[in-house]
DNA sequence: TTATAAATGCAACATAATTGCATTTATTAT
DNA sequence: ATAATAAATGCAATTATGTTGCATTTATAA
């Protein structure tokens, strides 16, 4: 799929969802269908495309297409957002999944496949949304010789984990 | 419990784990074991004995009693760290399990009795923590009526949520 | 009791994200 | 078409959370 493939669909979805198709959303939009993958603000301020916009422009454009659920955001272990593009949720969001967050590249992926496992919580509680993150190193990294500044040092809990 | 109780276990348990026993160190670790709940650097900050310290101290002291694990960290779904006291963790953690945060209060309590649920993970993946974090309102707060500033606004994954 | 190591404080910095307000741009009604 | 209205964007400043480097103090051990 084609950059130009990308902004197309993304046009057509800001448009689905009844979104003004203006220049910072179709360029977002068009680069977070690109990337595939829930990606950070950070992420998205390293193209040129997009530091052409204002920064808080970008932040609350996340927010717009967030609120028209045609993204949805997650958080790392890192405590930074990610988000990621979809077309239009429906019953449940897309991003209904466990993520994994790679502690050498900081990527993250979607568990794909699997649903978010089911919870007991105490009587009276109204359960809104969860999150779960999977935190470690991605196959790619685990085989790599680079190494650099990792994240997530402070993640403590819980020790000792396994898949 | 007495306070001073707290403080007594507080100095136990950081002997236990070698560690010296400082003003810091034993007042941090008795308002955890007091809090009983995993709270955050601000929670911690609007105690005057803890503003006694230096800021920095107290983030480094809650790193040096996680590394000893006497002390694990959780993440919020506003990205905040929330620390919580316990025994000295054997073969795994004792927050080894989900955590709940009232968007309401803000407060985090531990889904205890249920472990971290498996997960499926691509070959080659090396899995190092899990991070399992429910979101939503505490019985407490869904039948009150005093409402305030809510977190987690921007959490829109997954939408439609479920326990 | 000095040498050594650990712990603390202070100042400055880093990053992520938000707020208020002015300005621009697009849509709607006339 | 044009004015009125609403939405979108930009800019500056601010908040919140957390970290780093280095000097100073305090505790432990030789």
């Amino acid at each position: 799929m084609s950059k130009s493939d990308y902004q197309t669909t993304a046009r057509a979805l800001l448009r689905s969802v009844s979104l003004r198709v203006t220049p910072v959303r179709a360029v977002i939009l068009g680069h977070l269908l690109q990337f595939g993958r829930p990606v950070s603000h950070a992420d998205l301020w390293r193209r040129k495309k997009i530091r052409a916009f204002n920064r808080v422009t970008v932040y609350r454009t996340l927010l717009t297409l967030q609120s028209r659920a045609i993204v949805h955001a997650v958080q790392g272990t890192d405590g930074v957002w990610r988000y990621c593009a979809h077309a239009l949720a429906q019953d449940r969001c897309p991003g209904n999944h466990p993520h994994f967050v790679c502690k050498r590249c900081r990527r993250m992926s979607c568990l794909l496949g699997q649903t978010m496992p089911y919870v007991e919580v105490p009587e009276g509680t109204v359960v809104e949304a969860k999150q779960f993150v999977v935190y470690g190193i991605c196959p790619e990294c685990a085989v790599s010789k680079r190494r650099g500044q990792e994240i997530g040092a402070r993640l403590a809990a819980p020790t000792h984990s396994y898949p």
